[in-house]
RNA sequence: GAGAGCGUAGCUCAGCUGGCAGAGCAGUGGACUGUGGAUCCACGGGUCGCGGGUUCGACUCCCGUCGCUCUCCCCA
């Protein structure tokens, strides 16, 4: 009979994997705490529509990647590629922009694309994401890529952080024309996919990894050079803001995002040693309205777990582990003891198996365990256990305090 | 969507030119119910991913298929 075996691209996350899973995430969660950023549960469905208006139609994630079906009624539902679009829409479903001036929310969670899976990348993965909505001031767009490297480096993930301006709806479109006529030029080297979506989404030709395309570009105009007032102000602030915290930051005008909704700054952390990206995000100043709520200005980033995970050398050791060995008809004094020791804050197993002491501390070894409690008949009438170091063979007679 | 590599015991893997299915580790039991971290002995464990073909004979060769891993694209 056949073993049955999880969906492609679904995995089981437990173990060594887990341990450092967690420890990424609730140093992530902590960090945001105090960074006053609000938690919000979010649902794994939303309406298909929902991210095709706000990824953008023409993307990748909504024209390929989306685990979409019909429900019973008919309707069309997806499984979320992402965090942002779900995040704005309860923001704008329950009036949170009524609530206060500005809003810090983040999110953690499963998100899920359909593509092969390959190292750390998974059809179901986890992202945790944080939003601020309601400032387009540049000491957001800073805090939060302050937030972001904070992270990574406690972490001890070496990483560039990479940012650029795409500029806003005054700007963009003159300088999507400029470069369009430019693209015009040096169509020819181009591959297939820029040519295609050259008059689509000509920003994303930018990052094109294609050795001809990055050629041919090499020469474009770059949109940090055509930014309207405010959006050279915004990111000339974003830049000096950036230098005050110290952060290390590489400016990279190629730098695009696959997401149709950002405007203004966008960045990325990058792990030169993988050459992946394990944090990205940007602002989104239209979103909110395009979705149909007040205009409001947002800018958020997110960051893949799995991938952050697979970067962390070290994680911290668990707590010593204390093993209760009844040895002899002493049953219910070991578990009486394991009980008292958890209640001191111990982390305890009991032994559920029968035998000498000696394989009682062969199995003790194969637990992992740093101390083995030895619980006879002797220390139930003597009202004391026998704690035994297990890496230093170190043996003492423990009282215990009434 | 495109490409490459790999599927043999729980794990890591060997198996030659086609001739009885193997090892190490792990597991279980054992002179051993008051002292472990490489003592010894014994034992269990397999549809050789699946289907077909070639052959007297296939883990081995051929075709197909599924799965896994990795790369590109894309993305966190």
């Amino acid at each position: 009979m056949d073993k049955f075996q999880s969906v492609r691209g679904f995995h089981d996350l437990m173990g060594d994997e887990l341990r450092r899973f967690r420890y990424v995430s609730e140093l992530i969660r902590e960090k945001l705490l105090l960074y006053n950023f609000e938690e919000i549960v979010l649902p794994v469905v939303e309406y298909l529509e929902v991210f095709q208006r706000s990824i953008g139609e023409t993307t990748d994630i909504v024209q390929k990647e989306m685990f979409a079906f019909q429900d019973r009624k008919g309707r069309w539902l997806a499984l979320r590629p992402e965090g942002t679009a779900g995040a704005v829409r309860a923001y704008i479903q329950h009036s949170l922009y009524a609530l206060k001036p500005y809003m810090k929310l983040f999110y953690e969670g499963p998100m899920f694309r359909y593509e092969r899976p390959q190292a750390g990348r998974y059809r179901q993965f986890h992202q945790i994401g944080a939003e601020v909505f309601g400032s387009k001031d540049p000491l957001t767009d800073a805090e939060l890529i302050s937030l972001v490297y904070e992270i990574l480096s406690e972490l001890g993930i070496p990483v560039v952080i990479e940012i650029n301006s795409i500029g806003c709806k005054i700007c963009r479109p003159a300088y999507r024309s400029v470069l369009l006529e430019y693209l015009s030029h040096v169509e020819r080297n181009l591959c297939e996919v820029c040519i295609d979506r050259k008059d689509r989404n000509p920003l994303r030709v930018l990052d094109c990894k294609v050795p001809a395309c990055k050629e041919a570009v090499k020469e474009a105009p770059k949109m940090v050079d055509y930014l309207c007032e405010e959006c050279r102000e915004h990111y000339t602030r974003l830049k000096e803001y950036l230098s005050a915290l110290s952060i290390p930051y590489r400016e990279n005008p190629y730098l695009v995002r696959g997401l149709d909704y950002y405007t203004k700054t966008v960045f990325e952390a990058v792990s030169e040693e993988l050459g992946i990206t394990v944090i990205a995000g940007g602002r989104y100043d239209y979103l909110v309205e395009e979705l149909g709520g007040p205009p409001t200005p947002a800018v958020g980033f997110a960051v893949g777990l799995e991938r952050l995970s697979m970067l962390v050398k070290e994680v911290p050791a668990q707590e010593p582990l204390y093993f209760v060995i009844p040895f002899g008809p002493v049953e219910d004094f070991a578990l009486w003891v394991a009980k008292r020791l958890r209640a001191e804050g111990k982390r305890v197993e009991l032994s559920y198996r029968k035998g000498s002491l000696k394989k009682q501390l062969e199995l003790a070894n194969r637990l992992g365990v740093r101390y083995a409690v030895i619980v006879g008949e002797e220390e139930k009438a003597g009202s004391f256990y026998t704690l035994k170091d297990m890496e230093t063979g170190e043996q003492v007679r423990v009282e215990i305090t009434f």
